[in-house]
RNA sequence: GGUCCCAUCGUCUAGUGGUUAGGACACCGGCCUUUCACGUCGGUAACAGGGGUUCAAGUCCCCUUGGGAUCACCA
């Protein structure tokens, strides 16, 4: 059997759509599961709403998922030479005609129809016109379409889906001004393409029968069709921008991770038993487009959430780092010079749901300006505090090797010699450190500062309680 | 309205005629604990309704209801 060659197909009229970059994925998932090839094609026939702006959007939001492409980026917009080349093939064979009708006519019979309580398609009336000669009058060519008969085909996750030819009309493939319509370039590119499956979003299954019948009289072979259900809002509605973001790069913005994204995106209408964590290398191996359900799937940020918290969790400390950088400086934090990063995004790691809440909860390290938590001070800053902060500075100043047992060792001793449970001395660390109540664990917070800048944040809170 | 598609916890889903209907997110409790988290243990929660077929139906068929998609010289 020769090798599967699948594509995205996007229309470049705005940014990679949650949808969009799902049907993306797994077009690249069967691509590179079944060592195929994935294309990428640029749908741009509509000249007028296209930009390279949003190719560009597009293409990024790609890139972050870590989706590559072993051809094109091909764009439509090069290949009309190719589609009046094959309207004219269609003309001479009969298989499809002028129509002089005019779009407000056409517009005006529709809604006739409609109003009637009749199905608003054409009407054929120019369909079985002789052959005109060009006179200069404005024309579209439509396609000539069977009128009896069925049309079906077995999609590969909705399985057999027909239609009665009579409900399809004769649809236009070029326009008045010579440019062709998406059903018709789009049979073609995926013909001249030898494209074996298209993948794409359900909302693509009532222009099927029309492509069938267009592959058919191009006398081309038709590919297997896989139609994937639409992702939803909270109200079930289709998702869209009033529900919240819909574009991946948004996702990136709001300190996703692309291994996250991929891992929810993927989950939403695929399973593989009980499993919930896929890295794309998993996924290749398991990924299977029989295993993808036929209802639509409600977006639900929660569990994106939840899948980010555990890539960030699991994530490589020093990656992290480097990612969570322009958020820092987005708010006015620069690393160099203060606590090493890397040392800090391991005190955050399992407190950060996104890389937003990272760099939040990284701040305090880098600025020792900060007001103390008023109910907090209120409640662990007393006049016992400074003579403990000040026991703690000096046995932390005598340690040898300053790690977490020494300093957890040099807490324990104050606790005995003192006669006090670590309650009544911890939290007005945590406070004099972090200015915060909730904060990572004391030990490591000091470890990460070091000696010298541990020693500053005592002092300046043993200063504020006096 | 026509056509097409869909229907298991609130959400994502497992289930392919015989299950105490399983898992995950969220939620609620316990434990762990220097805070917040993490982790861990446990709990609440579903087969839309009605007819068939069958010894047996969440699983098969039909109808109803509900939801979605689409009906352009957009893609």
């Amino acid at each position: 059997m020769s090798q599967v060659r699948l594509r995205f197909a996007p229309s470049p009229t705005g940014y990679l759509h949650v949808g969009g970059a799902r049907t993306a994925l797994f077009n690249w998932l069967l691509a590179r599961k079944q060592h195929g090839k994935f294309i990428l094609r640029i749908e741009d026939t509509d000249v007028a709403r296209s930009t390279q702006q949003s190719v560009d959007a597009i293409l990024e939001g790609m890139t972050w998922l870590g989706l590559d492409w072993d051809e094109g980026p091909f764009y439509q917009s090069d290949n009309f030479p190719l589609y009046k080349e094959y309207v004219q093939k269609l003309l001479a064979a009969g298989k499809a005609y002028k129509c002089y009708c005019s779009s407000e006519e056409l517009e005006a019979k529709r809604e006739q129809a409609l109003k009637e309580g009749g199905k608003p398609k054409y009407d054929g009336t120019c369909r079985e016109l002789a052959a005109q000669p060009d006179d200069g009058r404005p024309y579209v060519v439509r396609f000539k379409a069977p009128q009896q008969g069925t049309t079906s085909w077995v999609d590969l996750v909705k399985g057999k889906i027909s239609f009665e030819n009579a409900e399809l009309d004769d649809l236009i493939v070029q326009r008045t001004d010579g440019t062709p319509t998406y059903n018709f370039v789009v049979v073609v590119d995926d013909a001249s393409m030898a494209i074996t499956t298209v993948i794409r979003g359900d909302d693509h299954v009532n222009n099927t029968p029309r492509q069938i019948l267009l592959y058919q009289a191009l006398e081309s072979e038709v590919p297997s069709f896989a139609h994937v259900p639409m992702i939803l809002g909270a109200d079930k509605a289709r998702l869209s921008k009033r529900h919240g973001a819909t574009s991946v790069i948004a996702y990136r913005e709001m300190g996703f991770l692309p291994e996250a994204m991929v891992n929810y995106l993927v989950r939403l209408g695929w399973s593989y038993g009980d499993e919930e964590i896929f890295s794309l290398e998993d996924l290749i191996q398991k990924f299977s487009i029989e295993n993808v359900g036929r209802s639509a799937g409600v977006f639900n940020t929660e569990k994106l959430l939840w899948l980010n918290a555990h890539y960030i969790k699991n994530g490589d400390p020093v990656r992290l780092a480097g990612l969570v950088t322009p958020f820092l400086s987005e708010r006015g934090v620069k690393p160099e010079g203060g606590p090493d990063l890397v040392a800090v995004v391991k005190t955050l790691q399992e407190r950060a749901k996104t890389m937003l809440e990272l760099a939040d909860g990284a701040l305090f390290y880098y600025r020792g300006d900060f007001a103390y938590d008023e109910k907090g001070a209120a409640k662990f800053f007393n006049a016992e505090t400074p003579a403990l902060l000040a026991e703690l500075l000096g046995k932390l100043e005598a340690l040898g090797s300053f790690d977490l047992a020494a300093i957890e060792g040099v807490f324990k001793a104050i606790c005995e010699e003192k006669g006090i449970k670590l309650g009544q001395i911890a939290p007005a660390v945590r406070l004099a450190l972090s200015g915060s109540t909730a904060s990572p664990g004391i030990y490591e917070m000091i470890e990460v500062f070091g000696k010298a800048e541990t020693g500053k944040r005592l002092e300046r809170a043993i200063a504020a309680i006096k």
